[in-house]
Formats: structure tokens, C-alpha cells, sequence
RNA sequence: GGGCGCGUAGCUCAGCGGGAGAGCGCCCCCCUGACACGGGGGAGGUCAGAGGUUCAAUCCCUCUCGCGCCCA
């Protein structure tokens, strides 16, 4: 075997090895208890990430788990077919590649592209999720886009629609003038704007010479404004309430009317109303049945349609002729060309610098128009209550707990879901209408044409929605969806609910509530019975990982570097329960470092015969070594477990690396060296035995973290056959007699010995001077102890021999107490007397202090009266045990008093 | 403004009512026949601050300060 695992050389070769193996496949006639995870279907557009990365570490361990732990576990597949993202691909690349435009090709043609570019590249981060190591039931995976999800959606649709769960409706949306769609509010993020606010006066009608001044941010939407709002309480604008202002520009006379809305310490206190381009003035126009004329159009440019018959011309206030040349206007350049008119005809009375939040589409960075337009919802309040509910009584449980409250507060509060996109690449909207605009909402064409011919009692042509649903309104069916529904199969009988759900917690309103709706609604059970939400990784700094900011790191360039184990191993150990990830590439090094201490402890096993004994029977071993290293591997696996089933990810890590690196390579493997270089015998066989069996638990242990080195390591070492060990199962405690003797002998030993490692490094003794053991007031249990283990105690405590000091210690000790017992090292040549007694000293300093703090407690009357018995007596034997340390340690002293 | 979370060794973090922990970094020693991606040893902390509850508080409660995130 080479010194260090080579993962360039074994990850393919491995992965594929599984894979063709069959050894991810679920199988739902197996008589097995299923285990579900749907994964978080990530983008089709989209490139592996340090989320995936992360996220899909997460799953792979718990899965490797369960399955190894004998579960028929699924982990679903797939990707989103991403309407926004892929739309905006493709088109770009006709634009690249100089082809007409989406428009002028018609839908047909373009869609006809978009699959061709999806099944050139869409398949990129599957491609990138083997790299991880993912092991995903490949031969399952789904697209959202897929024709059985399809029918999933129409079936949703056409089934709400006519609950009225889903209808259509006239509101303000968030509009993305550069995609041109309504978009969910979700897809909205209020970014900081640095902008000014303007102080326009609107002349009161019929008297000359007085004027309202409104603030406002958006001084172009100032030609849909069909309002002056001030506040009901506001003496200032009083007498005003009821009068017209004239809208500059524009001409119409518009009513001041009083609305709490207006707040008297902001701006002037008086606020302009434009019903169709602010969600604030869209409240106030409902409350006051004020018009709502739209003045920008769908790439948000002005638009004069709607206001053009109240135009007219008003000296020094508005100019038809200036309006008119405003039409097709992009609305910053309107804003400024406003402006500029304003300020000519005086009507600017300020403009003050102002910072504020603007609503930005979080994938164009645009910012949103708010537009009246005529759009499809879903009643998410209706659909919102039993996933409440769910939560509410623990059928979903979060972890960590407190990622509820955000569920709750989202769920709580939600508002109406605008599920229609102006986009083509997507689920088409099963809506037909009649030239009278009836709507027939159906599975298919034909059943709308039924469904036509039954309304109006003869054929009518039909035209088809031509929008498309958002995205996350298919992915809220993902969990059962993949699994075949609305057929009744087999699958989605036996994999839902879900068992656990992987996500980070900025997707809990996109897609986790949503699942929660639809799942409740359409399964009535829930999708999964825990969300597990992990943190967001960032670089070593904390920053969050952003291209502009040059700080993302590649999680396949480290795999290049580091292996996939070491990613996925620091992955795990980082993971805090919710706690965002700080990672730079040191750590993936440092982490590669416990696989190669992995690799190495099995190298060694290998060259001292150890070889897989499935006949071994841990429960016949009878050596104290054998029987500490089974017992030690019961508890790790038993923390192993804990951890895991709490995804505790860093725990399991945590508890994987202390036994492999602080048991199993520290102690036991240099235990097992004076044993296995010695004679053949029963021993050696009984150690043998016990380092085959610990390796395998320790390989079997670690595999859902660290998938390929155990994978190598098992098969090289001829636990199974190849590729075997993602089936092979997972370690049971095994019965060890005598554990608790065993323990305290070996512990006693390592004691021993780094008590006199601790001594000889202090005093800087030379690894090369050896000495005896000379150990005083040993009970005989000790010494006995100290010959079985003599020749480990030489080896790793540099000492010639152990034995009891009868009578006078010699001159110039180096002192170490053990329990009941005063090591002592005769070193006169090579210490320096007075720094071992500063040492020695200090030692006692230390145990003194101990001594003290125990014995105040103990004085305290009420402690011992109210202190639990087994509290009180734990602190007595504290403190006689540091009290006879002391007396030791004086001893010692003492005895090389100057 | 409302909500959530976090301030523990130089750094990253665990612990969360009864003895302050890990990894990395640092200092010293060592290429001892698994491993220098290694081995041995060591230094380093009024557990953000102030009150309170308790026999006992890093841990529970209140407030203050600092940092982060989400929502408005």
C-alpha cells in the first residue's frame, strides 16, 4: 500500500463501481423500512456551489446511514426546470450566437431550443453531485418539466381552480420590466437606493396662487396620480380636504382627500396617490374608489394611453405637447425629463437627498414596477392553515426548533401567491378562454373544448393562457410528484411521507411552506416528518461568497486538491446545528490530514497480518487490550449514532475522529506493537483479532462521511468484495466481558505513561537516555499491572524497566504521582534538581488550588444539606484524592530539597 | 420599528446548572521500523459587561454593550 490515499485514482473508479452496482437503488418490494430524502431539486441552469455542497453532504451521510443501517432508502433525484434562469440562458446564447431573438422565433422554435440546450448542458450538476459522492438513486431522477410532473401540475391546477383555491385577479403585482413578468414577492429583495426626494407643488383648483406640495421618491409616476392624500388629523391641510389639486403636466383636476395612510412627520405631509404604480396608493385608491390609470408599460416606459383623454392644457402647469413626447419614454429618462419641466414651470419647491428601500428583482437586479395586471393566484391563506397546523402539533419538526417561528411568521401572514410568469419556458396554464373571455380551466384542450361546448352549447374557438406557472408552484410537488402522482403507485405509497427534508433556511418560505401546503392538501399528510436546516457557507472571514466580491470557492477544484472525503469530512465537522459555515481551504487540508491518518493506522494493520476474521468473536476475547479497544468501539459507535439520529453532523465527525485518531492510532495500534512484533501465540492471534474487528467498525463507521478512503480501504484490505461496503452493515454494539476492568487498566496505563512522558519532556531528558521505573507506595495491583505492560511502557515511556522502591529513593529524582503511587525517575546526570522542583512546585500549586476550591464548598453548610448526596460525596472524594495528591507531591519535594 | 441568533484560549467553534474543552495556530523536543498530511510535551481563558434566581451559574432570568440575519 502507498503511504497516503490517492483520491484522483480511486474516486471515479469507486463511484462508478457503486453506481453500476445498483447500490443506490431503493427498492419498494423490499421488505425493508423505507427511509426518505427528497433532495432540494437544484436548478438545471445551475453548477455545483458550496451549498450543494454542503447541502447534499448532509443528505448523502444520512442516507449512507440508514441504508447501511438495513432501511430501503430513497434519495430522490433531480432538478427544476428554473423558468427565469433558463429562459434567460437561452436566450442569451441566441444572442451569442447571433440567431434572431426568442419574439421573433415564436414560442414553438424556442422552446424547441431550450430543451435542446437542456439536454446538451442541463445535466451539469448531477454530472458534479457524483463528483461529491452523492448516492442518488440516478435511475429515478426527475425534471420538473418531465411529462408525469406535468400532469402533476395540471392536475393541481385544474383540482384548486376549481376548490377557488386558485383564481384569477386583477391587482398590483411585482413586475420585472426586464423579464417582463409578474414575480412572487419572495423573488423580490428591497435593496438600499441612495435617490432624492422631491417637493412638487400642485396648484389648488380655483385659487390662484396656492399650492399643495407632495413628496415623493417617483416623481414620474406623478401622471397616474389620482389622488393628494394628507392625514385626517393634519391642520395644515384641513380646509384643503375635498378641494382639487390640478395635476401638473397632466392637466385633470385630482381630489385631496384625507387618509391615514399619509404621515404627517414624513415629507410634507401630504403625499401623492398613484393607485397603479405603488402597493401603498393601491390601498388608498380601493378605500377611496379613486382611478388607477397606468402610465408605464410592461419594459416600464411611459405610457399615455390611459390618461390621454383628461389631458389638456393648463397655463404654466401642464402642456399636452410636452406629454406627447414622453410616450415610449424608459422611465429614469422620464424621471429626469419630469424634472426638468417641473422645475421650468416653477412647480419644484425642493430637493433633498434621500435614502431609501427599492423593491429589485432578485435575478434581473432591476428595480420592480409595481402594474396592474390581471394574474393568477393561489388562496396560500387557505392552503397555509393546515400547514400551520402540522407544525403546530409536531407532525413537521424543524431542527433546530426555533426555524418554526419563521415558519410561523411567514404562514401567519401570508398573502395571496401570484403563480403566473409572463415567460414561456414553463408549465402553460390549462386555461382556455372564449372570445366573450370565459375561462375554462381543464386537463387538456379537448376536455376545455367539452367543457366550452357544454357552456355556450356549441363549439367556440378557444384560445390558450399563454402564461406559465412559477416555478416553485411545480417544485411544491416534488415529493410527490417524483413519485409518480396522481398515479397511485407503488412508490408513492410506500417513500411518502418523507423522512427528513435538507434545506438551508433561506428556502424555508420558497419551497418548504409551499411543500408543506401542497402536500397536506393534495396527500393530506405531510411531506416529511423533520426539516433539518443547516447554515450558509462562507469563506474563512465570514463574508458571505459572492462573485463580485471574488470569494467563492470551487467545491470541485477542492475536490481536485483535497479528495471528496476531506471536503465532505470538514463539510460535517462544521456543520453546527444551524450555524453558518466558515470555510477556507486550511481547513479541507487539515481535515484530508485524518484520512491519511486513517489510511496509515490501516497500512499498519495490514503489515501486521491483520486480516478480516468474519469468524472472530469479540465476545470470547480475553486479553485487557482486546476488550478496551471492542468496549471503545461500542461507545464511539453508540455517539456515532446519538449524533446522527440529532443531525448532528459535527458531533458524529467529532466522535468518528476522537476514536480513530485519540484511541484507535494513539493508544491501541501502539499497544498492539510490542504484541504483534513478539512471538506468535494466542495473543498476538487475540489482538489480531480485535484490531480486524475495531478497523472494520471504524470503516463502517465512517463510510457516510468519508465514502471513498473506507470504500478503498475496506475493499483493498478484503473485508468484501469490491465496492461493497456502501451495502455492508452498520456496526452493532458487541458484547465485551470484563469491559470495565479493562478500562481501568488501560487507562492506568496511558496515565502512567504520559505522566512520564509529561516529567522526561519537561525536564528535557534526551529521547535517547532511558531509566527505570522506580515507583513508590505501589500497591501490588499497580505493579502487576506494570509488568504486563512492560514492554509498552518501555517503548512509549522511554524506561528500562519498572519495578517497586523499597527503602530510600537514590539522589536526584524527577518525581510523578499515579493514583496511590510516586513514580520516580533517577536522572541525577541529566536534570537540572532545581527546575524539576519548580515543577514539582507548581504541581502542587495547581492541585492546591483544586484542594481548596472543593474543601470551601464542602464548608458551606448549606451545600451539604442541599446539594444532591451523590454531589456531596463526589466532592469528598475530590478532595481526599487532591489531598493525597498534595501530601505526594510534598513528599516528593521533600525529598530533593536542596 | 418587530423577530431570531451570536459574543467561551490568538483563530474557528463545542459545551449550556455541580471538576473550563477540541481543532488549528504558537513555543520546546523528536525523521523511534503505519503515518512529518507524523509523534511527544507545553503555554494560553475575571466563559462580552452589570444585576438577579439558586446550596451552586459559562449554562436559567432581567438589563446594557457589540456583531449578524430575517421581516416591515
Amino acid at each position: 500500500m502507498p503511504r497516503t490515499f490517492d483520491p484522483k485514482a480511486a474516486e471515479t473508479r469507486i463511484y462508478e463501481g457503486w453506481e453500476r452496482s445498483g447500490a443506490f437503488a431503493a427498492d419498494p418490494d423490499s421488505p425493508a423500512r423505507p427511509f426518505t430524502i427528497m433532495i432540494p431539486p437544484p436548478n438545471v441552469t445551475g453548477s455545483l456551489h458550496m451549498g450543494h455542497a454542503l447541502d447534499n453532504t448532509l443528505q448523502d451521510i444520512l442516507i449512507r446511514w440508514r441504508r447501511m443501517q438495513g432501511r430501503d432508502a430513497l434519495w430522490q433525484p433531480g432538478t427544476d426546470h428554473a423558468g427565469i434562469a433558463t429562459q434567460m440562458v437561452v436566450e442569451r446564447l441566441l444572442a451569442q450566437e447571433g440567431n434572431q431573438d426568442r419574439r421573433s422565433m415564436g414560442r414553438e422554435a424556442f422552446l424547441k431550443r431550450v430543451w435542446e440546450w437542456k439536454a446538451q448542458s442541463g445535466g451539469t450538476i448531477t454530472r458534479q453531485l457524483r463528483r461529491l459522492g452523492a448516492s442518488l438513486d440516478w435511475p429515478r431522477e426527475r425534471f420538473t418539466m418531465d411529462e408525469g410532473l406535468s400532469a402533476a401540475v395540471r392536475e393541481v391546477f385544474v383540482t384548486l381552480y376549481k376548490e377557488g383555491l386558485i383564481y384569477r385577479d386583477k391587482r398590483l403585482v411585482n413586475w420585472d420590466p426586464q423579464f417582463q413578468t409578474a414575480i412572487s414577492d419572495l423573488e423580490v429583495e428591497s435593496r438600499e437606493v441612495k435617490g432624492h426626494l422631491w417637493h412638487l407643488r400642485y396648484p389648488i383648483e380655483g385659487e390662484p396662487g396656492r399650492f399643495i406640495v407632495v413628496a415623493t421618491t417617483r416623481p414620474e409616476t406623478m401622471l397616474g396620480d389620482t389622488a393628494v392624500a394628507v392625514h385626517p388629523e393634519d391642520a395644515r391641510y384641513r380646509d384643503l380636504v375635498g378641494k382639487r389639486a390640478v395635476l401638473p403636466l397632466v392637466g385633470r383636476a385630482i381630489p385631496i382627500i384625507a387618509d391615514e395612510y399619509s404621515d404627517p412627520e414624513k415629507g410634507t405631509g401630504a403625499v401623492k396617490i398613484t393607485p397603479a404604480h405603488d402597493f401603498n396608493d393601491f390601498a388608498v385608491g380601493k378605500r377611496h374608489d379613486l382611478p388607477m390609470p397606468s402610465v408605464l408599460d410592461a419594459e416600464a416606459r411611459v405610457m399615455l394611453d390611459e390618461i390621454a383623454p383628461e389631458m389638456r392644457a393648463v397655463e404654466g402647469v401642464a402642456d399636452p405637447g410636452f406629454l406627447r413626447g414622453l410616450a415610449g419614454k424608459e422611465r429614469f429618462a422620464a424621471r429626469k425629463a419630469i424634472v426638468a419641466e417641473l422645475e421650468r414651470l416653477g412647480l419644484v419647491e425642493k430637493i433633498e437627498p434621500h435614502t431609501h428601500q427599492v423593491p429589485h428583482g432578485d435575478r434581473s437586479g432591476v428595480p420592480i414596477e409595481p402594474r396592474l395586471t390581471m394574474q393568477w393566484y393561489a388562496d396560500a391563506k387557505t392552503l397555509a392553515k393546515p400547514a400551520i397546523e402540522a407544525v403546530e402539533t409536531g407532525q413537521t419538526v424543524f431542527v433546530p426548533r426555533q426555524w418554526e417561528n419563521t415558519f410561523f411568521a411567514w404562514m401567519r401572514d401570508i398573502q395571496p401567491w401570484c403563480i403566473s410568469r409572463q415567460l414561456w419556458w414553463g408549465h402553460q396554464i390549462p386555461a382556455w378562454y372564449a372570445p366573450d373571455g370565459e375561462v375554462f380551466v381543464e386537463r387538456t384542450e379537448e376536455e376545455a373544448k367539452a367543457a366550452a361546448r357544454a357552456h355556450f352549447g356549441r363549439d367556440v374557438p378557444l384560445r390558450r393562457d399563454e402564461d406559465v406557472l412559477d416555478t416553485w408552484f411545480s417544485s411544491a410537488l416534488w415529493p410527490f410528484s417524483t413519485l409518480g402522482w396522481p398515479q397511485r403507485t407503488k412508490e408513492l405509497a410506500r417513500y411518502y411521507p418523507g423522512d427528513v427534508l435538507v434545506t438551508g433556511f433561506d428556502i424555508i418560505f420558497f419551497w418548504v411552506a409551499r411543500m408543506m401546503m401542497m402536500g397536506l392538501h393534495f396527500m393530506g399528510e405531510v411531506p416529511f416528518r423533520t426539516v433539518c436546516i443547516h447554515g450558509l457557507v462562507r469563506d474563512e472571514r465570514g463574508q458571505k461568497m459572492s462573485k463580485s466580491k471574488g470569494n467563492v470557492m470551487d467545491p470541485l477544484e477542492l475536490i481536485d486538491e483535497y479528495g471528496a472525503d476531506a471536503l465532505r469530512f470538514t463539510i460535517a465537522a462544521l456543520a453546527g446545528p444551524g450555524r453558518d459555515i466558515k470555510l477556507g481551504r486550511k481547513r479541507v487540508e487539515d481535515h484530508r490530514a485524518f484520512g491519511t491518518k486513517l489510511w496509515n493506522a490501516a497500512r499498519f494493520c495490514q503489515m501486521n497480518g491483520v486480516r478480516p476474521d468474519p469468524a472472530y468473536d469479540p465476545a470470547k476475547a480475553t486479553t485487557p487490550l482486546a476488550r478496551w479497544i471492542l468496549d471503545a468501539s461500542n461507545a464511539a459507535v453508540a455517539e456515532a449514532n446519538a449524533a446522527l439520529e440529532a443531525f448532528r453532523f459535527d458531533e458524529y465527525a467529532g466522535a468518528c475522529y476522537r476514536f480513530v485518531w485519540n484511541t484507535f492510532c494513539d493508544w491501541f495500534v501502539e499497544f498492539s506493537k510490542p504484541v504483534l512484533n513478539g512471538p506468535d501465540g494466542p495473543e498476538k492471534e487475540e489482538v489480531r483479532g480485535a484490531a480486524q474487528h475495531v478497523l472494520g467498525v471504524i470503516l463502517r463507521m465512517l463510510h457516510p462521511v468519508m465514502p471513498f478512503i473506507t470504500e478503498e480501504l475496506w475493499d483493498r484490505l478484503g473485508y468484501g468484495p469490491e465496492c461493497s461496503l456502501i451495502r455492508a452493515e452498520w456496526p452493532r454494539p458487541v458484547e465485551v466481558e470484563g469491559a470495565e476492568e479493562a478500562r481501568r487498566e488501560l487507562d492506568w496505563v496511558v496515565k502512567l505513561i504520559s505522566e512520564v512522558r509529561a516529567v522526561r519532556s519537561e525536564m528535557n531528558v534526551p529521547p535517547s537516555v532511558t531509566v527505570p521505573l522506580l515507583m513508590q507506595g505501589a500497591r501490588s495491583e499497580s505493579l502487576e499491572r506494570a509488568q504486563r505492560w512492560i514492554e509498552a511502557i518501555r517503548r512509549l515511556g522511554r524506561a528500562t524497566e519498572v519495578r517497586a522502591l523499597d527503602g530510600t529513593p537514590p539522589k536526584g529524582v524527577a518525581q510523578a504521582v499515579v493514583e496511590e503511587a510516586t513514580v520516580m525517575l533517577p536522572l541525577a546526570d541529566v536534570i537540572d534538581l532545581s527546575a524539576e522542583r519548580v515543577r514539582l512546585a507548581k504541581e502542587r500549586a495547581k492541585v492546591a488550588a483544586e484542594a481548596e476550591k472543593i474543601a470551601a464548598k464542602l464548608g458551606n453548610a448549606s451545600f451539604v444539606s442541599r446539594a444532591p448526596e451523590e454531589v456531596v460525596e463526589e466532592n469528598r472524594e475530590r478532595l481526599a484524592a487532591a489531598q493525597a495528591e498534595m501530601a505526594r507531591l510534598d513528599a516528593a519535594l521533600a525529598r530533593i530539597a536542596g
